[in-house]
DNA sequence: ATGTGTGCAAAATCTTTGCAGGTTG
DNA sequence: CAACCTGCAAAGATTTTGCACACAT
C-alpha cells in the first residue's frame, strides 16, 4: 500500500467523524480539503481502509456507512431517521466458538446490531399524533 | 391489507425457500407461477410482508435478502461467496435492555450476524494455493 | 364505488470499472 | 522505471416510483 494524499485525507476524515458517515458524506468532506478528488476514488480508498482494519463498514438499511473504530463493539441504529450510534458490545464469545465449531466456518466474526427509535425521534412522532 | 395472488405467491416462494434469496432470484421464482408478475411488485410485496411481520430482510454485504423465519435467530454469512445460514441467537437480552434503557431508545431488537468462511470455500482457497 | 394493488417503464440511488495519464518508491 | 493510484465518465447493479388500468371488498 503506497502513500496518497487523497488516501491518507479520506482515512483523517473517517477518524475524525462521530457520526458515522455515508462514501458520499465522506466525499462531500474530503473535498473541502481536495477539490479535485472523484467520487470512485474515495470509494477505492474507503474498501482500502477496511481491507486494511484501519476503519470498518456498517451494513445498515440506507447503505454502507462507515466507523472510524476498528476496536470491538456493536451498534444502535435508529429506524426512523437511521442515525448510527456506538455502543458496547455484548458477549457472545461463547455463542461465536460454537457457531465455528458446529458449523466448520473459519475465522468467525460476530456483529451485533441493535434497533429502536431514537429519542428525538420518538418525541417527533409524539407531535404528530 | 387486502388479498392479491401476487402478494400471496411471494410470500408462498420465501416460505418455502431456505436459502435466503434476493428479491432478484425471488422474482425469478415467483414468475414460474405467475409469469406476468413484475419486479417492482415483487419489492412492493416483500416490504409489505416485512412490516407485517410474516418474513423478515436480512442486510448483508451485496444486498437485501429474506428470511423465511421471524422468528429469534442468528445469521451466518459466508464472506467469500455470500450464503447465508441460520444459526442459533446468542442471548444478549441484558445487553438490548441497557442499551434501550441507557440510550433511551424505544422497541430495540438486537440482531447477530456471524461472518466467516464456510467450509466449501475454505477447500476452495486451500485448492488454489 | 372506493381504495388497493399491478404492470410497465423510467428514474433514482448507490457502487464499480476501463482507461489514459500522473505519482510514489 | 515499474507498480500503484487518480480523475473522469460511463456502465452496472439495485431499488423506487408515476401512471393508467384492474381487482378485491
Amino acid at each position: 500500500m503506497r502513500y496518497s494524499s487523497q488516501r491518507d485525507t479520506v482515512l483523517k476524515i473517517v477518524k475524525a467523524a462521530h457520526d458515522h458517515p455515508t462514501a458520499d458524506i465522506i466525499y462531500s468532506r474530503v473535498r473541502a480539503e481536495l477539490p479535485k478528488i472523484s467520487l470512485g476514488t474515495v470509494y477505492r480508498n474507503l474498501h482500502v481502509l477496511v481491507e486494511s482494519g484501519d476503519i470498518i463498514s456498517v451494513k445498515v438499511s440506507g447503505g454502507e456507512r462507515f466507523d472510524r473504530r476498528s476496536d470491538c463493539h456493536a451498534h444502535l441504529v435508529c429506524t426512523e431517521c437511521g442515525s448510527v450510534t456506538d455502543v458496547p458490545a455484548p458477549d457472545v464469545e461463547d455463542a461465536r466458538r460454537q457457531v465455528e465449531r458446529t458449523w466448520g466456518y473459519a475465522d468467525v466474526r460476530a456483529n451485533t446490531v441493535f434497533a429502536g427509535v431514537c429519542p428525538a425521534c420518538q418525541k417527533k412522532s409524539r407531535a404528530a399524533r
